[in-house]
RNA sequence: GGUGAGGUGGCAGAGUGGCUAUGCGUUCGCCUGCAAAGCGAAUCUAUAGGGGUUCAAAUCCCUUCCUCACCUCCA
């Protein structure tokens, strides 16, 4: 496959290498508190790009870190009278239980900072020894003026970042710039390590278990546009210092959810959690909600989009049950139409995915193809052999979106249909109280009937929780 | 101030030189015992303003205006 990702350092779409496999490192999230809907986004986006490249049969290998060591967790725990590793584990558990209603897969592992401490220090040992580091009163520092090529990734020049006024003044450095390797304390939690007690900085996580785990020259680097500076800036520094050659083949940058046009932050009090965010919509409509625009630029969050969202996947909904109720009583035409129609929405679903990553269009793509079906089903049109020859393609781009259809049971099946007869009987007797009666005892089940023609389906609906 | 990304119909959102996606919305209609769901038709002829290149521009160049993000922890 030849799949094209615009690569924030070069300022280029470029090829992914799938020659062998894809390794992928995802910045995860600091557990500190609960996960929100931008997370879900860079998530879920990486989360797709993944079911993507696994479909075409590309073997991938995608490691995301938990920060489970930061200012944050340790202000959080001493305001509640607690341990960080209450605070950390609290989180990580809730970061699982949101994303796995999500629907994302697991990634391959899950690194917690705190478990690769010796990992950190022997990088930051390396760093002092070819001279990128020094040591000073308050930890160790990483020298940026040491390493010609930083600010090329976020595009900065270091005279201007100095200019640029609101860099932290701390005397103990030699440079404004120089950013903590590890910082020595004795606010618990605390690691021992040659040059004292103390924890490491945030940016010296990445790239040590980056390095750990992929290796010094992998093919993708993602995370939220945000961490571009400094974090990811910081972490070129120190990997490609310690490493001597290029550090990711790609740096895939997601763009910022905002909140009706503003910048999603705890001081506006306008984060949207996850947990909210599922509660009103659930998670296929989030999913949809997350690809609708192109991951590099940022989307808005507002109700009305989401409304409009719900539209389109109760069509989604409609077309499945159309699809896998159809029976057999057509006569067979129209198969080399439709068999023309797969074919032409494979193509252009994936040619949309391969020029980076274009979701919104491969979603264009998937409705599409559902209006078809639709179409068909309406005009009395769909056979089974017709739904047969469209299923798997449909669920193919759905598994790759991530989009799971309510499931029923036999069960269900069996006292619906049950249902539906006694209902047709009370009809074709004119008995309509009846009827409708038995339409209502259904819908209570979230089962919407189809009234077709000479037949009556029904679809089983996701409960949305802003319709109630 | 610096850097980057943008400004496309009522809304969302593709499209990097020519054939003006797509979806939502709105109106009417089909279907129905009535609904619902679905479908159809109609509506909308958009490309921030100005200039230029070209036979031809949303698409290339110049310019003006505007928006957003990052430059501090942040997905």
């Amino acid at each position: 496959m030849k799949m094209r990702i615009f690569d924030t350092l070069s300022v280029a779409e470029k090829n992914i290498d799938t020659s062998s496999s894809v390794r992928i490192y995802l910045c995860g999230v600091t557990v500190y508190d609960e996960s929100h809907i931008g997370h879900a986004r860079t998530i879920i986006v990486f989360d797709t790009l993944r079911r993507y490249l696994e479909s075409k049969g590309v073997k991938v290998n995608l490691v995301q870190n938990f920060t489970d060591v930061d200012d944050k967790i340790i202000n959080r725990a001493k305001k509640e009278n607690t341990s960080a590793e209450t605070i950390t584990t609290r989180y990580i558990k809730n970061y699982f239980d949101d994303f796995d209603k999500l629907n994302v897969k697991r990634a391959d592992l899950y690194p917690k900072a705190t478990e690769h401490i010796t990992d950190m220090i022997d990088l930051i040992k390396g760093l002092i020894e070819k001279g990128f580091a020094y040591t000073s009163k308050n930890g160790v520092y990483f020298s940026v003026s040491k390493f010609k090529d930083y600010g090329k990734l976020s595009k900065k020049k270091i005279d201007e970042l100095v200019s640029g006024a609101r860099v932290e003044v701390d005397e103990t450095k030699k440079d404004p710039l120089d950013f903590a390797l590890w910082k020595f304390s004795d606010d618990s939690p605390t690691w021992e390590s040659p040059w004292g007690n103390g924890r490491p900085g945030w940016h010296i996580e990445c790239s040590a278990m980056s390095l750990k785990y992929l290796g010094s020259n992998f093919e993708i680097h993602g995370g939220g546009r945000d961490l571009i500076f400094p974090h990811h800036e910081n972490e070129i520094a120190q990997s490609e210092s310690f490493s001597g050659i290029n550090f990711a083949k790609i740096w895939m940058h997601v763009g910022m959810v905002t909140i009706n046009g503003e910048k999603m932050s705890k001081s506006l009090g306008n984060t949207k959690s996850i947990d909210h965010v599922l509660k009103r919509w659930g998670p296929n409509i989030i999913r949809l909600f997350c690809l609708s625009g192109h991951y590099t630029k940022p989307i808005d969050y507002s109700e009305d989009i989401l409304k409009e969202t719900i539209t389109k996947w109760r069509q989604v909904e409609n077309c499945y049950f159309e699809m896998i109720l159809a029976d057999n009583s057509q006569a067979i035409d129209g198969l080399d139409q439709i068999r023309n129609i797969i074919q032409e929405s494979k193509a252009e679903f994936d040619s949309a995915l391969d020029s980076d990553f274009n979701t919104p269009l491969a979603l264009g793509v998937f409705f599409k193809l559902v209006k078809n079906i639709n179409q068909l089903a309406s005009s009395e049109k769909l056979t089974k052999t017709i739904s047969d020859a469209v299923l798997p393609t449909f669920q193919e781009m759905s598994s790759i979106l991530g989009l799971q259809v309510i499931q029923v049971t036999d069960n269900e099946k069996n006292m619906i249909s049950n249902l539906i007869k006694q209902r047709d009987i009370f009809r074709s007797q004119k008995k309509f109280l009846e009827a409708d009666a038995i339409r209502k005892q259904i819908s209570d089940m979230n089962i919407v009937l189809i009234d077709h023609k000479n037949k009556t389906l029904w679809m089983k609906q996701e409960k949305i929780g802003i319709e109630d």
